[in-house]
RNA sequence: GGCAGGUUGUCCGAGUGGCCAAUGGAAACGGACUGUAAAUCCGUCGCGGUAACGCUACGCAGGUUCGAAUCCUGCACCUGCCA
């Protein structure tokens, strides 16, 4: 927890019985990301400590884009937008029970937006607010100093956030939003607009942004994000994102993500502290989130790829079977017997291009099956594809890749 | 509409006729060290080529020049001030 509008007050209000609270995801992309993370794991809490849930997915405020600090947003298109909203809406489902009597609700804004004129708009909603409040706003108060400026449009995001507060207040009875720490200005939006429109006293609550010990954001792998969707960053990926996290961040991470007991926790920071190279915290955090976000199958999966990969024996050694579904868990490219070992990097795409492959070999960076490569002209012969099928190239310490061999009578 | 300033590689940011594929920083990547950790040290960091070298690149299009990221013209976009 970062922030709240008055602890004591939502302290009281949680105690006393279940509320209704909510959080929303704005579909800017077609896949949730590590940072929705936080809340979707907060509304799972708060629903099975009894309090009901409601899900919005920002059908009209996608199309107006949050403001940025540092730019302007592009927009998207309705039909870009509205599909998005379909995928994250399916995506978020799992994380909540959308049955039984304490049914999570969900709901796009653009059904209550959409309707509303401009004039209704400007005259019913537009006159609770104060401009002067508007442009203190944080992000707000970023771009108007910025070369960069503010359009008029994500200038007015705040208030159709607000009004969502609002709407959802009247219809759900709603007293509780909640959202990262970036959000503070866009729920207090909300809780200023119901406190002027119907007099009531809500409440808001950020979570802090998660950092690791040098102050940088998580969730980036390699420069790229760490999408919830299998298509964006595969479970294997997404295992070994969590795996490879710092000791220093682990039982945050644990704590935050994961339904672990205080008991369990406690051992399993001692475990990290007397016996480091067993990496129990990092396995059970990666095998915990995996499982919550791609379920046990998939995490048992990746798990066994994992321990085969890694593993201290030789890769050459396995049986097929593990080695087939080990690999089939890998990124990787199509190539022929006979490929040079460059070609088949980029074509695996652990590398971008001939040059950055060259330089990887001479840089004493690359392997195929477990073997350094040091000839920089090397080719991929028959024995090299295990079983027949596959030769595994890795790039650094922990960058692997499947060659898998395509029928070379063409 | 007028005036002024800006647009450089993933990002920030130098460079104002040749020595510039372009200083510096960050990010990233590889190696050593380890525990698929952090810190540290070393190295790499446009594309093709073993290399010599070639190609592409400093908002876009032209031009001046033996030679331009650097000068000129037009256009686009951004910012500020004025109307």
């Amino acid at each position: 927890m970062a922030q709240t509008t008055d602890e004591a007050e939502l302290r009281a209000a949680l105690a006393e019985g279940p509320i209704t609270v909510y959080c929303g995801f704005d579909p800017t992309a077609p896949s949730l990301h590590f940072g929705n993370l936080v809340q979707l794991v907060l509304l799972r809490r708060l629903q099975r400590a009894g309090n009901r849930v409601v899900c919005l997915v920002g059908g009209s405020t996608g199309l107006i884009g949050d403001p940025r600090p540092t730019a302007e947003r592009v927009l998207k298109t309705k039909e870009q937008t509205a599909e998005w909203v379909d995928r994250i809406q399916a995506q978020v489902r799992p994380f909540l029970d959308f049955d039984g009597e304490n049914a999570a609700v969900m709901v796009n804004n653009l059904d209550w937006t959409a309707p509303i004129s401009a004039l209704d708009f400007l005259r019913d909603v537009g006159k609770h607010f104060r401009v002067n409040q508007m442009i203190k706003k944080d992000a707000v108060a970023a771009r108007l100093n910025s070369d960069q400026g503010i359009s008029y449009t994500e200038f007015s995001y705040q208030i159709l956030q607000a009004l969502d507060y609002l709407h959802l207040y009247r219809e759900h009875g709603v007293t509780l939003q909640t959202g990262g720490q970036d959000q503070w200005g866009n729920l207090t939006a909300g809780v200023d607009l119901i406190r002027r429109a119907e007099g009531a006293s809500v409440h808001a609550l950020t979570t802090p942004l998660l950092t690791d010990e040098a102050g940088n954001k998580f969730g980036k792998s390699e420069g790229n994000a760490v999408w919830l969707s299998a298509e964006r960053t595969s479970p294997y990926a997404f295992y070994q994102y969590w795996i490879n996290v710092e000791d220093a961040s682990v039982i945050k991470l644990i704590k935050v993500f994961t339904d672990r007991t205080p008991d369990e926790v406690a051992e399993l920071e001692r475990s990290l502290a007397e016996e480091p190279f067993k990496r129990l915290a990092h396995r059970t955090l990666a095998a915990d989130v995996t499982t919550l976000v791609h379920g046990a199958d998939a995490t048992a999966a990746v798990q066994a790829a994992s321990e085969a990969l890694f593993g201290k024996g030789d890769v050459r050694a396995l049986d097929p079977q593990t080695f087939r579904d080990a690999t089939a868990a890998l990124g990787g490219g199509e190539v022929q017997v006979g490929t040079a070992v460059i070609d088949a990097l980029v074509a695996a795409g652990l590398v971008d291009s001939k040059k950055a492959a060259r330089r990887a070999i001479a840089e004493g960076g690359v392997s195929v099956n477990g073997a350094k490569v040091t000839d920089e002209a090397a080719v991929l012969g028959e024995q090299d594809f295990l079983f027949g099928a596959v030769a595994l190239l890795r790039r650094g310490r922990k960058n692997l890749a499947a060659a898998r061999v395509v029928d070379h009578a063409e």
